[in-house]
DNA sequence: AAACAAATTGTTCTCGTGCACAAAACGATT
DNA sequence: AATCGTTTTGTGCACGAGAACAATTTGTTT
């Protein structure tokens, strides 16, 4: 196989057709004569025809417009980040004919449906979508697949859709992951205690992935911990934490508001803190000792990754991986400086 | 600011000249008279004008040759996964004219300044190397500088160079994170020890930069922590530490040969090991449990990201940074499949 | 075999930039 | 005012793919 990059006028020349029959047969549209798409067909199999994609997405520019549908980031430290990949993407893919139509939501059930109904109103190109709330949203979900408007999920995962890609973490091995490093930290003699706070605990399945790989791990080990696993619906109760907090030797919260946990525990205190996410306040716990080890769920990859998978999707119609799943990060008090 | 993106054409007509002349202004080439200078400055500050980088690419094809200057991989994983990243780039960039040329030397000194000076010889428009061998080499590197070859360092540091980027890790950083995470899985009874197996280690400064890093830490915590540092010049000679193993409570290994220390402990030891690098042996005895936790120093990204730089350099004069650093990424038997 | 329709093949233009070259404008000199 | 040289400005082409359109060949019917 020559290394040198073929043309569409050298195929045409090597099979002795015009540069229009290679076209069509490449692209299989129109009418062409058996003889000539053997002649061409020979010719592709010998050499290793790669369309330049430069030439192909000059000439394409058909502005297409992707959909972004993400809680409102403007108080959310989270959120923010994601935002801040896509605008990466965005910048990337805007030369190649890409816009992105944001709709943010507050954060209530009633908001997210109006602004994803608005999506559909606007029949956007693909749509990429952060769907925190999951009952009701389904029959959304559908009309999408019925305009046969490309869509992926980012973060949370649900079931029985057909999206394109989910993007996110392995949310049980993250459980794991968080139950072996509590090992290191903790000795067995008091429990351990999953904490969630989440408004919406049934419909959360992955808290619940989170929860049951941080059981599993140390099932599987065998081991004697003693775990409990506890659910808030708002910050603000952890408070009725404070009389268990002699028994407790570590806690794993399973959502971004870590720090809040921390800021419960007294000054001294020998309890050991795994949660997720580096926005702001749990980098200064980290750094403080008050958090001990953080999870990192990568979300401006998370954002970059939705936009250009659904980007080359509609330039190039590449195929996506129906799930991409990001690394578990690690992260404590000394290494944080890399992921920021 | 409207969204618009505008051509050469756009302005042209806008500021009332030609697009030959509008293209002068903004290469500020040529010879154009003062009034037009002032008309299509207007219309540029005007308007947010981004050239169209795939329409300029199309144009370019200079076929820049890339040499890279590796160590043989055919045997080492490690480097072979650095290549796996570099292929990646090659592939993206292929398009874009720009072609790489593979420089193996084998792991002598004779060999790698065999095979710099037939890069210098080759004359290539840019150089992406992994200097695993320091002195003597200095004079090449000023060879490459005169000739005005821009040149960027993989994974190996040297000071006093005019290179473009040096892509790797924060070694003195590094050091520190697994000083963090040893405190955690030992207690201080017994001494920790780290190990470096080099045959140069005088020159491999980033390895005295992770000792420095692993024995800071522990000295700005005031910890009483026992550290000795030991160094080796062939992984064989590792079996005279034999009789220490009962004073020893961990491990510190500074290269990838992590997998030949676990070998020399004995089955039901309870020396923890930390080292760096995913190569499949590591890998196993971190599943196995006989590595506890790995350093990930990310080859493939290093590959991936140094030769992207160069070509963008060359491509479209893209500043580098003069520093890259990847994350410390921590890996334990659970997120071990992130990373793979 | 002429006439026509249908199938196939070939040509040309577009995308936006960058460069080479042609055209025009300007100024100076006789 | 005509000529020349210089400066400035305008135009055309190439890059490679893709699609519309034009041209050719093929097949069918009378």
């Amino acid at each position: 196989m020559a290394k040198e990059n073929y043309t569409i006028r050298d195929i045409a020349e090597l099979a002795n057709v015009s540069r229009g029959t290679v076209d069509r047969v490449i692209h299989n549209r129109g009418k062409v004569s058996e003889t000539a798409v053997k002649k061409v067909k020979e010719v592709l199999e010998k050499i290793n025809y790669e369309p330049n994609l430069i030439a192909r997405s000059l000439k394409a520019h058909k502005n297409n417009v992707v959909a972004i549908i993400i809680p409102d980031y403007s108080e959310d430290n989270y959120w923010r980040q994601c935002v801040y990949g896509i605008r990466r993407a965005e910048k990337e893919f805007r030369q190649f004919g890409i816009s992105l139509q944001y709709y943010e939501y507050q954060k209530t059930r009633e908001a997210y449906e109006q602004k994803f109904s608005d999506v559909i109103v606007d029949e956007p190109d693909a749509v990429l979508i952060v769907p925190i709330y999951y009952s009701g949203s389904l029959s959304l979900f559908r009309q999408l697949e019925e305009r046969e408007i490309p869509y992926s999920l980012i973060n949370t995962p649900i079931e029985d859709l057909n999206y394109q890609t989910f993007i996110g973490q392995d949310y049980r091995k993250s459980g794991r992951v968080a139950a072996q490093l509590m090992e290191t930290l903790v000795d067995k003699e008091k429990k351990v205690v999953v904490v969630h706070v989440e408004q919406d605990f049934e419909n959360s399945t992955h808290l619940h992935e989170k929860e049951e790989g941080f059981k599993e791990y140390f099932r599987q080990k065998n081991s004697t911990q003693q775990i409990e696993a506890l659910t808030f619906k708002n910050a603000k109760d952890l408070s009725s934490l404070h009389q268990e907090l002699p028994n407790i030797a570590g806690i794993f919260m399973t959502t971004s508001q870590t720090y809040e946990i921390a800021d419960y525990l007294p000054q001294d205190s020998d309890i050991k803190v795994i949660g997720y996410d580096l926005i702001p306040k749990n980098v200064e716990y980290l750094r403080l000792g008050k958090i001990n080890i953080l999870i990192h769920q990568n979300p401006k990859q998370q954002g970059y990754d939705g936009v250009s998978y659904l980007s080359e999707h509609l330039l190039y119609k590449k195929e996506m991986p129906k799930v991409k799943l990001l690394p578990l990060d690690v992260v404590v008090s000394e290494n944080v400086d890399c992921y920021l």
